[in-house]
DNA sequence: CCGTGCCGTTATATTAATACCGGTATAAGA
DNA sequence: TCTTATACCGGTATTAATATAACGGCACGG
């Protein structure tokens, strides 16, 4: 009963998701991408430093229509290169 | 302070979120779509009923992908209805 | 009539997301 | 140098998301 723990694929997932966004921000400030998707700069800070792994998907949708980006390609791009290989070995 | 509560609008998001999803659904059982996501049958359940009413980004991708729909059009359609107001995202 | 199974619901438990505060470091500018 | 702005980090507080378990409804078959 009891919210399975976040698995470590899904930390490194959080990480590559959180570097998308921090490219895609470019040289733009953090505070001026928060305000603009109307989050606070410290969750910001911790979904792009992956420290926040699963946030919440509106948030995603409101920091992807301030940079411009699809919500597909977002997931698509953190999708791929470790949907498969990284998360094999569990016993 | 902290974690600020779910507004009534982010609450009423949460409900015609989780009406277009239960459309999409179709006439496919809850645990059918809940297992193709990889979620579980009730965090489906409390999203379709908009007692869970911002779901995380990754599950919503899950989703959408086992009901072959798209994560731009899934926002914009919950955007759309209610997006009369210069409404900054929250949480 | 009574199990058996499936489905949706309700209740509970635990983790994680979000926000705020203080502090540190670095670089640019007055 | 001092100030300012940005980013990062740690801790704390509170709410919400998610999973598990238990409950009732409804079919079907014995």
């Amino acid at each position: 009963m009891v919210r399975t723990p976040l698995t470590p694929w899904e930390r490194q997932r959080g990480e590559r998701f959180g570097a998308i966004l921090r490219r895609a921000r470019g040289d733009r400030s953090m505070v001026e991408v928060a305000a603009a998707a109307g989050v606070s700069a410290e969750t910001l800070r911790k979904i792009e430093t992956g420290r926040a792994p699963t946030p919440a998907f509106f948030t995603v949708a409101a920091l992807a229509s301030a940079l411009g980006m699809s919500l597909d390609e977002l997931a698509a791009a953190c999708a791929s290169g470790a949907g498969d290989e990284g998360r094999a070995l569990s016993a």
